[in-house]
DNA sequence: TATGAATGAGCATTCATTCAT
DNA sequence: AATGAATGAATGCTCATTCAT
């Protein structure tokens, strides 16, 4: 499944080929390590402080320059979303584990719990899911590639018999965006355990009434 | 710099009807209409747009001008806990009404399923019970109102044995913000529905492991 | 020395003499009362807080609407004006008294000492007397009685010899105004003593180089 | 939100007059330029027409927009306490020029005399001055400089005999002060000088009583 | 390519003054 | 005559984004 990064242009190939030998690769070097850093910044502080962090915040803490960042994320938006991928690509990959080596119940189950534990207190995790929710704008890859991640162990999950059938991807994802939102304000731990029981349970099936 | 209270209440009319015709507290009632006036507009674009319009926004689809609106609400922040108040009021007169009139189980689970009706899209009354779960400040009073209206119907609904006993009312109003949030840019009905079952279901009991 | 009240219409006469008799009289006696607590009051708040404090705190201190306040004074400037006025007048009152029972010199540098005394901390006082000041605007009928007294009192004293002959009344106000206005801010009252015995000293009249 | 230093001083030139030409700090130079002309400006303007004056306006009479004024200066406060400090320091200059060059006596006065013309009109120097008596809030750093400076030369007008010996620093900047605030709508050339002789023969001490 | 200076629209809030009742 | 509601211009300040160096 190819995963496309969020439009980063790079059209800087063919003549300069001078440069790349001279000092083209370590500028690079550089200009990716700035770009990780950017993230890094940005990935902590969206966490801890939410979404209202001037640029010019991110870019003090990353010891660079408003400029850099805008060069590198041209929007905040832009910025954010490539937090976000990173978020969900770290997912993914986790998701992806627990297809291969977790039984589909328990691999269903220990996904969900994990993005709770992962998101409470999170505010960048929280604001990301709740963007894959937004109706009104089509999933970018990486959005795509979460929900069919989490597609695939929802499946094998309902084949095994672990999880209502009537439920849909859609509904998983809605619901995480909604536990993990809950637990923004609040990261007492019965309390999230309380409510991934009561989540999980549901989705497990209706038994009485 | 002391802020004065907004001339609040007063709403004892009746029999001083022919005061009113002849020059009674018309101009009150222009006030009070205007307060009225501005409210709506608030619920209404809060809702749509969330919290961040501006006020003159707000002013200016009132017809009003920004002082008039300070005048009635000091504060952005003032506006927007008195539409939280009315919301939680209404939602609490629904409570009194199913506390009296239906049986338990049905009395509490329709409650919430109103809740998520009204909640869904509406930016401001999601926002109104995320206010109420930041743990970091105290309930006010109709957010205490809400909670104990809320707790009333778990708690008829609990020892009826139709809601698991490890609930708590904080984790009631988790839930419901979560999943009132979950429906924030979402408003495909069969969603909000499958969300509520599960997470009904969940709150029943878990009947496998 | 007629003194005019500064630009205060009060107009209504002849006609409406059955108002007069009926409830007229009690009505002017009301405004007339009103009139005095605003003054009252703005003289106090004008003193202790400086002239930015907002006519609506003046009006709610002194139990009235804005609306009255306004009805009196048809601009906060009138108001302060107004306020103005009272102290000059009692200022004026005191020199009067001065030039009567007291010798020429002790009656000039005690009239200084008392006006220090009670300009000392009084923010609206050092801004009448500052108001004074003001070369661009031409002096208004209380101003100018207040610097005829004034100018009265250095007038005796320099014919007794207390006060050198090149001083002139403007130098006097403007002296007056300074110390007053070099105290707003401090209280310590050593400092005022040294510093009226400063300018008190240097009036007499040179005796080095 | 911590407000960082406007990047002041680095003013090391000379060598680098290559760089200069080539590429070198120009910018630098610019920001310098652009803080230079805000500082001339604002001086200016808070001279003649008082801190009341808007950003807006200082911005747009310096051909800058308003958030180039505030990213020199956080805060209109800060502006104006920069406007100060050039103020204090050009007359702490000529202090320590007259220290050096004149004689005890005709130093102190002479500097008096200074400060009196400068102050003359310009009620930014005058609020400087003003804000320097505030007894409520410290000295900061180059108030202390120039209440130093002041202390220096009347100890030595003291010692010498020239001025009366219970005169105290604090008395000095309060009279300055006064006179100063006394100029403020007034620039009869004949006045201060009066109100300047009478000020200082009070000070070298009293001959008759 | 990096930098950080400049920009200016945008926003919450205040307050003198007017006006309907 | 009194009231206080309405008005809206004005102001300090923020922050996403652009641009010159």
């Amino acid at each position: 499944m190819p995963i496309k990064e969020p439009s980063r242009a790079r059209d800087d190939v063919g003549s300069n080929s001078i440069d790349s030998v001279t000092m083209g690769k370590s500028l690079r070097a550089d200009a990716r390590r700035n770009r990780e850093r950017i993230l890094d910044v940005a990935t902590k502080v969206f966490a801890t402080e939410g979404l209202d962090v001037p640029i010019d915040e991110i870019a003090n803490r990353a010891g660079l320059g408003v400029g850099t960042v805008y060069r590198h994320f041209p929007t905040k938006e832009e910025l954010f979303e490539a937090v976000v991928f990173r978020f969900k690509q770290r997912l993914i990959d986790k998701a992806m584990e627990m297809l291969e080596h977790d039984d589909p119940g328990p691999a269903f189950f220990n996904f969900l719990s994990l993005i709770v534990r992962e998101g409470m207190g999170n505010k960048a995790l929280i604001a990301a899911l709740a963007s894959g929710m937004d109706i009104h704008r089509p999933l970018s890859g990486i959005s795509l590639d979460f929900r069919n991640a989490l597609g695939e162990l929802l499946n094998r999950a309902q084949l095994a018999g672990s999880v209502r059938n009537d439920i849909q991807v859609t509904d998983i994802t809605a619901i995480l965006c909604g536990v993990v939102r809950t637990l923004e304000y609040n990261d007492d731990y019965g309390l999230s355990e309380r409510i991934l029981s009561v989540v999980c349970d549901g989705l497990r099936g209706r038994c009485n009434l």
